[in-house]
DNA sequence: GTTATGAGAATGAACGTTCACTCTAGTATC
DNA sequence: GATACTAGAGTGAACGTTCATTCTCATAAC
């Protein structure tokens, strides 16, 4: 007990740690923020920081890994929906309008990162996959209780929605001007369209200008 | 005409130079690519290279430059077309399927790049804003002739077609497994689906697996 | 007194950039 | 036609800086 209190006091230390890289790494990526901006954010020395991560690359991981655990659980959400379409746009919502600039500041780093860094790719297609698996189980659920026709690939219809969730996500990170709480009505209702039932389709819609 | 013939050599020495540093920088990314390996690539050696470019963010800049070039000239494309949505989907083609990987790798990177480098973040704003303009012209003639409904939202159809082109690119030079052909007909459809006059939507659709 | 925690100067590699210099080829001079 | 001169393309070692990482030493906890 007296080493689980020392354990408890390390793990915090490290959740602090991550907060700051962070912190950092969403304002200035994972190759411009220094460790010495890190702990100077942490308020440590890059001595004792180095006594609770082995490296930067160990930093990054740590980031990614959190990162992955906050995605899987936001599908918490759609299990507690009555619908498929009710569910899936709670998650939009969740993942494309309330997170914050900096959460999808540091999406958007860990992505980008993803395409050279081997390690970082290694866990980007990890949580990728998992997303997947989660997103598939939703159409699958879906396509059973009949909610939406049964004529489409899933695995192709899994894609473009993760598609459509990285391009609202990614104009987010570089386009100022671009409001999602705007776009996401007409993305929905695509998405509707291209999964309901034939019939319940041509809803005219009147959005005001982003 | 002796003054314009060396111009010349001096502007394909500075092609040469920016085709290597596009390979480099595709391959590598910005900033892990380092002068030495452009210098490498380009068959030269520092000295010489800085004749030709002030700097390293120099030969960033002109890269965005040449690919704002590529990406208006593609438009002409659609300029050709019989009617809106055959337009779309020849653009579609175009950007999302024929590009090669390392286009495709280079414009993400150059995404990447503008969330923290504000000389390529003006630089790539203004390629954003001349697409925008192009589509939102596209859009607008398209609903003039009556070829779409015309009580959607201009404005917001245009950024979420760029939401769809950016996921595409981005699912493609980070998901290895990803297919575009597969999924460029679903999407198409969608479109269709939220821009077409109504009655002419609930196609049935069936793709092979991705 | 031993161990955990911390600070911060030191280290060495990597990088963008510069600089003194060479090589080449064209032009003027004799 | 041979020689001297010039411009500019090209070289690559060296420089200053930045950065991740490590080393040394001090303090607090038990």
């Amino acid at each position: 007990m007296r080493q689980t209190a020392a354990a408890q006091r390390q793990s915090d230390r490290r959740t602090e740690i991550l907060d700051a890289a962070e912190r950092c790494f969403s304002r200035s990526g994972f190759h411009r923020a220094s460790m010495q901006d890190i702990c100077g954010e942490a308020g440590m020395s890059p001595g004792n920081l180095y006594r609770y991560f082995p490296s930067k690359e160990a930093l990054i991981a740590g980031i990614c890994e959190r990162n992955r655990a906050d995605a899987v659980a936001s599908f918490a959400l759609v299990d507690s929906a009555p619908d498929f379409f009710t569910g899936l746009a709670g998650l939009a919502q969740h993942h494309l309008v309330d997170r914050t600039e900096a959460e999808v500041g540091l999406c958007a780093e860990i992505m980008a990162e993803s395409r050279r860094n081997p390690e970082v790719a290694k866990l980007y297609l990890g949580i990728e996959s998992d997303i997947r698996d989660r997103i598939a189980a939703m159409l699958k659920l879906a396509a059973d209780r009949g909610e939406i026709r049964n004529d489409v690939d899933l695995d192709a219809a899994a894609s473009v929605l993760m598609a459509l969730g990285d391009g609202m996500s990614w104009r987010r990170s570089v386009d100022p001007e671009f409001q999602p709480e705007t776009a996401l009505p007409l993305i929905l209702q695509m998405v509707h369209c291209l999964l309901a039932k034939p019939g319940d389709c041509a809803t005219p819609v009147k959005e005001t200008s982003r």
